[in-house]
DNA sequence: GACTGTGAAGCCATTCACAGCT
DNA sequence: AGCTGTGAATGGCTTCACAGTC
């Protein structure tokens, strides 16, 4: 357990730098300043320096930083210094979605695996995956690696899902059911709720009348 | 322009209480405490007050809350006593997945079309839509009355695809590409951005070692 | 002159604790 | 007695402003 505690809005921030800052090595930029990636990001440039000072002295005074160190620095920091293994239950749409998504393989999280319960899903293709029983979860969690689980079924079953996954070892859980979740402490979870972004959008439209 | 700003962690708890209540309902539940509702989403009961306060007193001191009267409160706040119509752009996985999405239609978001620009991706059958020309656009918003539109197109294209949204019409956007997204103040924006969701599991992850 | 790193100040959200109803 | 509604206290994130460095 690390020394500080980080807030959760810095590591998001974190992350979204260090895709500006690829963008920037493509660019051929060799140094950059807290203002230009406070710009390119839409965040202000205190708060850039701030989030870095969380973990050490990148930059050099008077000159900004070394875009390419930095970006090291922040994908060691994310942990994305290697690959994760993933695992995905429900080969529903947005299941099967994610399952042949690009952008995840893209910063190094692979997807070893994708399981249903509905025998006329087990079996599908998907791209190099084929649908699989979620029977096999403990096996495939436990041959491939698998720190990572996606949990993309309905919301009476997620639970249930869950604490299978919790059981076979993952250690990170992103749900995407609309469904308040219970993990142990130890087991790291994350919420993408569609409805609840659409229905704060909603709001928002309405308030701005 | 409502005279109070009201927190966005607050927003969306709404969105979470107002299906924790339809639940409660499923269930037969009359009357509900503050208490059940934090427990039941995994809040504290004083929080829930706090939320619910910035909108008015709905409950009985001594008693609790009436369910169905509370969510159809919420229902109102949340701008949801009302279908809201939705385009899509980007034919890809994801975007044919949101568009098939039942989750959407549940909660009152209508998907009016999906575009694209690719040709071999116009005409193909998503249940009852079929994908069209992205220059339909302008047309698609003004005839189905359009409010919301679903970004689901690749980093390169978002920026551009925003525009034409916000220049069709378009009054909130969803954006699912892993850009910082650009656009007038009047138009309401939110990110679902998956990496940045995968990129704080890791984070997590390694400093929980 | 330009830009980083950082203590201090300011701001906002959450929690506390209790008065006020039923 | 039980539970809501709310001012006050707390805690945490962001912004400010400037000393330090190149």
């Amino acid at each position: 357990m690390k020394a500080f505690k980080i807030p959760e809005a810095t590591v998001q921030r974190l992350s979204i730098y260090s895709r500006f800052l690829h963008q920037l090595m493509d660019e051929g930029e060799d140094t950059v300043s807290s203002g230009q990636i406070a710009c390119g990001v839409g965040v202000s440039s205190a708060q850039v320096r701030k989030d870095l000072a969380y973990f050490g002295e990148f930059g050099t005074r008077g000159v900004g930083y070394k875009v390419d160190e930095l970006y090291g620095y922040l994908m060691e920091i994310l942990g994305l210094d290697h690959e994760w293994n993933v695992i995905i239950v429900g080969a529903g749409k947005l299941g099967s979605a994610l399952a042949l998504y690009q952008g995840f393989r893209e910063r190094g999280f692979v997807v070893k695996a994708i399981l249903d319960v509905a025998d006329n899903k087990i079996g599908t293709k998907l791209g190099q995956l084929q649908v699989e029983s979620l029977a096999e979860l403990k096996n495939k969690v436990r041959d491939n690696d698998v720190h990572v689980g996606v949990v993309t079924v309905p919301a009476a079953e997620a639970q249930k899902v869950t604490d299978e996954m919790v059981e076979a070892g993952v250690k990170a859980i992103l749900n995407f059911s609309p469904r308040v979740l219970k993990v142990p402490n130890e087991v790291v979870l994350r919420n993408v709720d569609l409805s609840v972004n659409l229905e704060v959008l909603s709001f928002n439209l309405v308030q701005n009348k």
